[in-house]
DNA sequence: TGCCAGGCCGAAA
DNA sequence: TTTCGGCATGGC
């Protein structure tokens, strides 16, 4: 089945500057390429184009939308400066906040983030996104948006039914059984992410580690970038690196910190 | 060619 | 409770 061809603008006006390069490439999603003066990428069953321009989000998608949907996925109602503010005393972080100044936290689905972060273990950036890349081709549907055929991020009911031979195309390895496992678990409904949402961040993390394959690590990711809880604190090797402590590193929006930190610590070689 | 990568699992210490 | 080897593969 191919998705229909109905297409959307929105214009959403930034209360505060954002920076589409550090939110799409800090990351925390694998999903965006640049086009041009902006970036092209698909999220939420949605192909399109975003650019930024004088305070203002342009997006072009494919799909019916009134622009809510960007604006949640880009947390445009938040406001990070208020956020950050405080950390500033601090000289790791405040450098850590000015390399990814404008970042924002994506709200992406839960599934897509989930599957993402089980196959990044282990594995550099650019490899995430090839693997990404090619289970959307093999398995996602369709999207014709501006002369270009996208596909969606498979659903986990698609995946739920082939068998792990099939996965071979993607390159995953060892993380093959884990999407598996993953998919059939939300298939199934023993593993129920829409209701994770509404849960404690503790309890809902308890739940995702059931899953094999879903460790602390990944866990968090899919609870920061799936599940809204800007409370979770992925740690992982440039964490371990950075070592210092903060308050930032914990709280209600740990996550937000976390996400300057990893950006920062990646990029300047930490060690 | 070798090291490392947004780790997890299970066994051994 | 902590440590460590194995896992599967590709980027650099």
């Amino acid at each position: 089945m191919q998705i229909p061809c109905e297409n959307h603008t929105a214009e959403l006006r930034l209360k505060e500057p954002v920076s589409l390069y550090h939110t799409f490439f800090c990351g925390q999603c694998f999903r965006w390429r640049p086009d041009g003066d902006g970036f092209f990428g698909v999220a939420w069953g949605r192909a399109a184009r975003v650019w930024s321009v004088d305070g203002v989000l342009h997006v072009t998608g494919s799909g019916a939308d009134s622009g809510d949907l960007w604006r949640r996925y880009f947390d445009l109602d938040r406001a990070y400066a208020d956020i950050y503010t405080p950390w500033l005393n601090d000289p790791f972080m405040s450098r850590a906040v000015a390399h990814g100044e404008g970042l924002r936290i994506l709200a992406q689905q839960p599934w897509e983030s989930l599957c993402s972060f089980l196959l990044s273990q282990c594995c550099n950036i650019p490899r995430i996104r090839a693997m990404v890349d090619c289970l959307c081709r093999r398995f996602g549907e369709p999207i014709s948006f501006q002369g270009l055929m996208e596909y969606a991020f498979p659903t986990p009911e698609r995946l739920a039914g082939i068998k792990e031979e099939e996965l071979v195309c993607i390159r995953a390895g060892y993380r093959a059984k884990y999407i598996l496992a993953a998919a059939r678990a939300v298939a199934s409904g023993s593993l129920d992410l829409d209701r994770l949402q509404s849960e404690e961040t503790e309890k809902a993390r308890e739940e995702l580690m059931r899953v094999e394959g879903v460790g602390r690590k990944v866990a968090d990711c899919a609870l920061l970038y799936g599940l809204g809880k800007l409370d979770a604190f992925p740690v992982d090797t440039w964490m371990k690196k950075a070592r210092a402590y903060h308050p930032a590193y914990e709280g209600e929006y740990a996550g937000i910190a976390q996400q300057y930190i990893f950006y920062y610590a990646r990029e300047t070689g930490l060690r």
